[in-house]
DNA sequence: GATGAATGAGGATTCATTCAT
DNA sequence: GATGAATGAATCCTCATTCAT
């Protein structure tokens, strides 16, 4: 029992190297990264990869739901003692998820597989979101037009930022961010 | 001599057909589409598509020359009464121009081949964005802090919103315009 | 009619142009080369290649052809004075022949289509070589057992020394033959 | 370990066995063999093939240096009891290789590549029939003005005999060897 | 007759995935 | 469970040859 405690851990963590060494060879190659390669960064054989992700697909999947959980986990604490600064909080607690993960900004979606995971993250984005955006109406710190929508394309907006010039998005998010003030 | 230049007609208009059938296809699919598809597509043989364009590259670098070339034109007529409408002007061109040009939306570029393709594009920003800029500071209708490299990143944003929600960009444009009105 | 004279003239010319180009690109790059390259050398349009050497092979053979005419001319006019010194002046005549005429030399032969070719080239070894064996031995200067097949080889081997080492032939040349001396 | 073992040896013997179907292959068609009919004759896949070999070129030159190596240790073994003899014994054995070897017989090189490999080849060519050629000397039974350059000539020229007549090489070379004899 | 654009079969190579060990 | 060798479909590109002008 203590062994086949011990390879399932040993598996689990085979697992895990795997996962990162996609994400990282994702995010540097896009959809194109041989998976051959992808093996050799985790230091696993190519066999074992595809015992864990039998599909490159479902790799690419995986990796995708790791960066949504990050993002989930991180969006969860946002400061609320103000309005706004909870708002600006929550889109900027985003926006630097995404600058760590490549793979969920560059958007690699694969064909119908991905979307189930994009779903949750719009799911996600409704209970988290939607209660900041009421406040800070309520609060009248937003323009009473502007709605959760308009938020979630202003993030989508600035994600590209993020992806041309990592250092410049804080300075763009409050520029636009003056544009939907009350 | 009539007779060669009817040739170079129908070879013209063949590498226009494959052009054409390239900016659909990269436009859909990316890089990984095949060429014979391209091919076909055009109508043409794939001998024929590699007489006019001898490499993959090649053929993606013509496309993303000839979006460049629509840009280009498309922002050398922004109606000038207004110093905030032209500004407003140019910007809202330079979307349309990549709501219909996936290929430039898209970004997508092929290691140093397209480097000077988009080094135009830069150059032309500078030599038409810029005096733009210079005129509302001028005319007081931006704030004094923002500068042509805010404006540039502003399209950056926005031509995700493009990508993601092709009829909505509009509105965000003029949101995030607010945030940098005087 | 002038008109037509003249245009017979360049076609002639043309069909020569072609011909020294194919002999110059098949010596250097044997039958891989490509037809373009050898038009291009030549200075006429794909089209007129095709029109003067219907196939690749044909081409080939033609040069073939000219490198054996170009041999049977040199090899006619040996000094017969003395009968060893006119063997010796036969196998110098077509081994420095061969040291100017590298598709002949490397004896780029294609299927049966150049089998003709060679087969005129073997009966003029057999109408001029013959007598000059037939003199040395009456002379008693060529070992009894010799025969014309033995100088036969004697010529095929020494067009190697003549591929790899150009200049060395000669000397080999008289050493082997004194092999063959009575 | 046997198990790791077990499949060293299957794969070894899939790169023995593609490198012997690409030496029977290139004798026969030169460098214009399909990739894909050698994995056929071989009786593997195509990738198969790319795994052991991963360029025609690199596939090429592990024959020629399998041709190298047969030679080497076949020319290593030479009955030395008599001078002439030995030398003799030497050119003979090289020539029989070569009638077995048509790859290095027809002198299949590719670029810089194959270089090394026959770097090796006048390496072998200097450290053993020198001496061979030294002792014939000393003993008295080769004309004192022939080199182990000519003697290298020598095997140049009758390996086209060889190429030409398989069987008629030795009369050959007792021809020849008799005007290198003191 | 000359031209070169068009054609498409053919050939080298890659890479996702399977399977024997 | 892990490994990596084997597989072959897919893809880029070349080049002999044809044909409209």
């Amino acid at each position: 029992m203590a062994t086949a405690r011990r390879q399932r851990k040993d598996a689990a963590r085979n697992a895990l190297l795997v996962l990162e060494a996609a994400a990282q060879a994702f995010g540097v190659g896009g959809l194109a990264v041989d998976m051959r390669e992808i093996a050799r960064q985790a230091g696993v054989g190519i066999g074992t990869l595809y015992r864990h992700y039998p599909t490159k697909e479902e790799l690419l999947v995986a990796v995708l739901q790791a960066d949504i959980a990050a993002w989930t986990e991180r969006t969860s604490t946002v400061d609320t003692a103000d309005a706004y600064a909870a708002l600006r909080s929550y889109v900027a607690a985003t926006l630097s998820t995404l600058a760590e993960r490549r793979t969920l900004l560059d958007g690699l979606a694969v064909g119908d597989v991905a979307a189930p995971a994009f779903a949750a993250c719009g799911e996600h984005l409704r209970t988290t979101l939607a209660p900041l955006v009421a406040r800070a109406h309520t609060d009248g710190v937003l323009r009473a037009d502007v709605t959760m929508e308009d938020v979630g394309l202003l993030i989508v907006a600035l994600s590209r930022v993020v992806q041309v010039a990592p250092t410049a998005w804080e300075r763009q998010l409050d520029l636009a961010l003056t544009g939907y003030r009350a």
